[in-house]
DNA sequence: ACAGAATCCGGACCCTGGGTCCGCTTCAAC
DNA sequence: GTTGAAGCGGACCCAGGGTCCGGATTCTGT
């Protein structure tokens, strides 16, 4: 993994012309699978060899790209003002949570979906969904009730998978405005269920 | 599209053979990816024109073994008992649908993961999705409430998709009874939900 | 049973795209 | 300025999906 900084300028340079020319392939061209790493490279004006040596393969640099846009949100989130942030109350922020995933994934609709897509390694081994379903494991574990947090988490995640939420908005026309009313509508279902009637699990 | 019967006895011969093989082969090899065409070809005793005359493209073939699969639960869906059957009713037959679909595909998980993940085109094109969510709206618009169907359907069903219960089962060790019982506890969840409490869905 | 036509067979072949290699250049430390 | 470590880039490699076509097989009409 080749993945320590270079003190070298030119490699730096390089390295930011890459991360632009791949955002601005990645968000203009249609299909993510049509954006080649020869193109990037090209792109860039860069060779196939410094783009491999940067970045180490194809997911290396969609991950990069990727942990850069969601840097903001993850501070939000880490640090941030309810209903985002660790002070809002486990219901408010539950739903927050996803709306915020939600969102990221309709504005970066292009990466997101060749990220989890991408072939070979599900995206439940990447870190930032590791990061995310364990956050908000976490934050369900807070609200009292039987429910078993960890499989409540991966199944509201499920939710916000890339490619359905791109089926939704380009195959079903749905407006983000009524997607994200719609999830939130979901998320708080899930949560104000009635805990007397809800099955004990066994095991 | 190459998917008209052939009259010709060697071409239902091959045919046969290719399924069996490719379904031989899915079912042992670790992961689906490392199934190649060839492969398949090989183990039928079969040239690579003739399986992709048979059956279009790896997308085809797959597909085609997923049908075959999945014969048996569809007309358990479409004209079995309760719970499965149409004359469950709602509140019994979500449950007992997401159950089907999630032990369906862990009993299929090679083929589903190699299905659903298989590049191309999102598995929310596939007709049996679209099989799926109608059937799931249908039966949730059966229930009371305020409930948008289309998006709720979308969501459960994602709680079942192929590399979800990978995930669960091959990295997380959940116990084949321990996932049915997490995801009817969810389903049971969502459906149970207080109507006064949910938001209205806006637009 | 036989000819002719239609269909199918199969493996050599093509092509795309990710990833590697290595001789040459560039940087920065002395 | 010298030097060697690091970086550069594009030619190259390889796997794997998909195509092609000469030859074999099967169907149909008589």
């Amino acid at each position: 993994m080749p993945e320590r900084q270079s003190s070298r300028k030119d490699a730096i340079r390089n390295r930011e012309a890459v991360l632009a020319a791949a955002d601005a392939l990645f968000t203009r061209r249609e299909s993510p699978e049509d954006v080649t790493m020869a193109d990037v490279a090209a792109a860039a004006g860069v060779g196939k060899g410094t783009l491999f040596r940067a970045f180490g393969d194809r997911a290396g640099l969609l991950r990069a790209l990727y942990e850069a846009r969601l840097e903001p949100i993850r501070q939000a989130v880490e640090s941030g003002p309810p209903p985002l942030g660790p002070a809002a109350p486990p219901h408010d922020r539950v739903p927050a949570l996803l709306d915020a995933v939600l969102c990221f994934k309709l504005d970066n609709r292009r990466l997101a979906l060749a990220l989890e897509e991408g072939g070979s390694s599900s995206p439940y081994r990447a870190e930032h969904y590791e990061r995310w379903h364990s956050l908000l494991r976490a934050v369900l574990e807070q609200i009292p009730g039987p429910t078993d947090s960890d499989f409540t988490a991966h199944a509201l995640l499920a939710a916000t998978r890339a490619d359905l939420i791109e089926h939704l908005a380009e195959e079903e026309r749905m407006p983000r405005e009524s997607m994200r009313a719609h999830l939130a509508n979901f998320a708080t279902r899930v949560l104000t269920s009635d805990p007397l009637q809800g099955l004990t699990t066994e095991e």
